[in-house]
DNA sequence: AGCTCGCAAGAATAAATATACAATTATGAA
DNA sequence: TTCATAATTGTATATTTATTCTTGCGAGCT
């Protein structure tokens, strides 16, 4: 289904870069995007997304991603399948911010090809990025919300 | 308290070694061990230990240790402090803070394997590192405050 | 067209989990 | 010691989350 998916991509935004605490809270967010669902659909999509329920750093509660770029959808069939060779090929794991500053996690090695590929793209919405093995930082540019770097990201890395 | 540190060892061990899927599973396998307490205390043993709810290879839920190695208890005082299981000498010389951002300088060579360190841990307070020869660089995470990655740190760095 | 199959979703509810409150017990300071 | 403070816990309950049951919908088929 069409609706399920795009949900699916906004679930992993908005817990990719909000603090979300329960599912009502989250329902809220899914709300303001336009979806339009129950609890229940919503905790369906929490299993099958393999998103958990953690403790941040002030021992508050917090829904996480645990592989935000795992599984995606094809086709009318529901048969979810491991994707994309690309990403494979980027060796990307997982994306962070704090502040102006977003932090990849690649597999080992990975960082600095992945870094090369963003600074190839001149994204006006990252300004710099740094590389190390398996971590690339990036600076946001000041105008840009982290919405906005992870549709550029995508252009690179598509699941995001 | 001794009965509360060496119940949350049995948790541990249970997790680590069963697969749980409820608070009330895990209640009657304490209870085997001969811990006898209530579902609300143990909620509240599984916030502190960072326990979360996740989904296991079958699709059933599974309760699962985040940090398996973070703390270790010593002697009556009922107290918990992180205990490095690794005894590094890690090359430490000073750490900074500039906003989100904090900057520890080592001796020649030491950054990476230091940063490497800090990276496996995966301390929530900390989002990112990444090193230089002499330098790494961590970016905390918006939620922790100085005080919190310090601690987190002496786990790894003692005499931070 | 009708029929079936399978997925998606809501309503209602069951089940599971978190927490407010109160009582108890430990810890530390004087 | 005694007092004050902090930690731990259980009870009861609120809150949150999972699931059962049902309906609707669309694809593929005859």
């Amino acid at each position: 289904m069409k609706v399920k998916n795009s949900r699916l991509d906004a679930i992993r935004l908005i817990l990719s870069t909000q603090e979300i605490g329960s599912q009502e809270e989250l329902l809220n967010e899914l709300a303001k995007e336009g979806f339009k669902l129950t609890q229940a659909t919503l905790s369906r999509d929490l299993h099958q997304l393999r998103v958990v329920k953690s403790v941040g750093v002030q021992g508050r509660y917090r829904y996480v991603l645990t592989r935000p770029h795992q599984y995606r959808h094809e086709g009318t069939e529901g048969e979810m399948r491991p994707v994309s060779p690309v990403q494979e090929a980027n060796g990307f794991l997982s994306i962070k911010f704090s502040g102006n500053i977003a932090v990849i996690h690649t597999k080992p090695s990975y960082a600095s090809t992945l870094a090369y590929h963003i600074d190839n793209y001149e994204f006006p919405e990252i300004i710099g990025t740094i590389a190390g093995d398996d971590t690339v930082m990036l600076i946001i540019a000041e105008e840009a919300n982290r919405g906005a770097v992870l549709r550029a990201l995508r252009t690179i890395i598509p699941n995001i």
